[in-house]
DNA sequence: GCCCGCATAGACAGCGCTGTCAATCAAACG
DNA sequence: CGTTTGATTGACAGCGCTGTCTATGCGGGC
């Protein structure tokens, strides 16, 4: 049973492949008529066009390429599924590539991906949305692209954002509500991209609200659970021990909540713990995670169809928000009355 | 900037485009200083060879397929970082495809992802290493596939596995060892692979111990978390509710212990818990979880490397045996005393 | 009746490789 | 010295499509 191809088509259609082509690709000036016995050959014969022929004839690929270096599984699957979710409507396909770090090496082989696959373009999530040694490697072959959450250049090239400051900042504020004054921050790392915004949204909830920022109650992780649990163990072992701590994503804050069960501090009657992305395991560690709800799907799935966009002729939009939401569950309470 | 190809590489070289190709693909009959000033040139134009023109040209597409239909994000990642870890040396690219089900236009979509990218091989995933329906549609393709965890014709096919009967088996006697008497069990969905295994090793483990598979301590869920809690909610409300719960997941274990938090019921001194996979969740939850460790990466690793060795002319073995590792945490505890 | 314009369709080159087969050359053999 | 052999290399077709150019048919305006 050998592959069949345009040639089997167009003889049992009793057309040229050229017509067959046309009917494919929805070009027009072909007879609805002659379309429609093409289309029934097609679906007889159980044809599917070659991709490697019509990357080799044609200007697409209808590859497109996921670009990230993420420990957070929870968030690659998200992007995943978004960017997939597009891809199938559209009839393109995705190759995945997890990307070391922005060394030459790593670059290289982004740019050997490129060059190998004739990638019609790529979805660059953070933080390789912000490495300019990738940005250059992508233009350098004129590769278009769309980037989730940068920080840097928004307006250079289409990017899907959200806003990371303002939701800091609300998350801040619902603790200040609460009545907690001692607002520990566990920042993430140094020169990721949300790691700034998140801890700037911090700030500005405080100090509009006469807080002061006390260096003492702020630590640093590397947005894993680990991290977020030593930094966590160093905050609540303090003298001056906050009553509310916000870990700037949920596995940091998972950390946090362990750190508070090895302690014995029951949450949240002793301590109220926020987390930000609203990932899985906010959902299944106990108690349940207060956390900022990142729309990690929409926004790839949003990237795609931007990509998607400028590939074809429409000039996409340079860049979209997409909204969070706020997520209130029971790691949250009110400031303990000692 | 155009693109740079085999015939820039031979004129630069001075040899024919046939010679470039043949020091590419590591073919014999190059003198060896031809073959370096080559090797020399492709570095130094930084040549990439076009997959769609090898594909189409050649017997192989250097394209391998990642098929599976899994909820569980953790599982997936590993899944894909091992696939990929090999692809990577061996110079292949990964296709992820999750696959929605075993209908009809499931089946359709895989298959059309076959013949539309000229795939070398597809490592399947449980459970659709077990589905009928796809390694038919394969078989029909002439796709070479290995498959992961399968059940059902061991022989037939290279596959990649873990002995999950003795795996649930050792951690039930471990229970028992503990002096558990009255061991809840939550099933997964029937018809998945690793679901009747499981349990299996589960009665096999009472058996021998003298003591009887109670029904009313068994519940079913679907492998997903609040499955899982559902479950746990309806065991532990029992007249005679169990000393420890053996959930077939680590997702599953996270409903049980979240629905011991929500019941009071302290773990491991009320109540031991204990899972099966080792995932990520085992790890960050309160207490943290004792569990089966499945060696997923491994196992995907080792699929793509039998792949690839059956794609070659080596005959792989049938099928390979990934050792799993029991992880013993705090959700277990000695038979409460009362 | 003639020409133009548009809708429809086909012929053909060629994308960048690999597979096949033929050509060349040096060493080895009788 | 002619001939065979094996190593090395190249010429060329063709994989399955798309892009370009050309051919044909048909209706309308003069």
């Amino acid at each position: 049973m050998s592959r069949i191809t345009i040639h089997d088509v167009s003889k049992a259609a009793g057309v040229s492949i050229k017509t067959v082509s046309r009917v494919l690709n929805s070009e027009p000036n072909v007879r609805s008529e002659t379309r429609a016995r093409v289309l029934k050959l097609v679906e007889e014969l159980n044809y599917h066009p070659s991709l490697s022929a019509r990357s080799l004839a044609g200007r697409s690929s209808n590859l497109i390429g996921l670009i990230y270096q993420n420990p957070s599984a929870n968030y690659v699957v998200d992007l995943q599924k978004g960017a997939l979710e597009r891809c199938h409507t559209r009839g393109y396909r995705l190759l995945v590539h997890p990307c070391e770090g922005t060394d030459v090496s790593s670059v290289r082989d982004l740019a050997g991906l490129v060059l190998e696959s004739h990638l019609d373009g790529v979805i660059l999530a953070p933080p390789l949305s912000d490495s300019t040694e990738v940005l250059a490697e992508l233009q350098k072959h004129r590769i278009r692209f769309v980037r989730i959450a940068p920080t840097v250049d928004l307006d250079a090239y289409s990017c899907v954002f959200m806003n990371d400051v303002a939701a800091a900042r609300e998350m801040t504020e619902y603790l200040i509500a609460l009545g907690h004054e001692r607002i520990g921050f566990i920042n993430g790392p140094p020169g990721h991209p949300v790691t700034e915004q998140r801890y700037l949204g911090y700030t500005l909830a405080l100090r509009s609200h006469g807080l002061d920022v006390d260096p003492q109650l702020v630590d640093r992780g590397e947005f894993t659970f680990d991290s977020g649990l030593a930094a966590a163990r160093r905050l609540l072992s303090r003298a001056t021990r906050p009553t509310a701590v916000f870990a700037s994503n949920d596995d940091m804050a998972a950390g946090t909540i362990m750190a508070a069960h090895e302690m014995g501090l029951s949450i949240p009657q002793r301590l109220s713990v926020a987390g930000f992305d609203d990932s899985y395991v906010a959902q299944v560690i106990w108690p349940r995670l207060t956390t900022v709800h990142q729309p990690t799907y929409e926004m790839a799935h949003q990237a795609a169809d931007m990509l998607f966009r400028s590939l074809g002729d429409e000039a996409p939009p340079k860049s979209v928000e997409i909204p969070y939401r706020m997520v209130c569950r029971e790691s949250t309470g009110p400031r303990p009355t000692n």
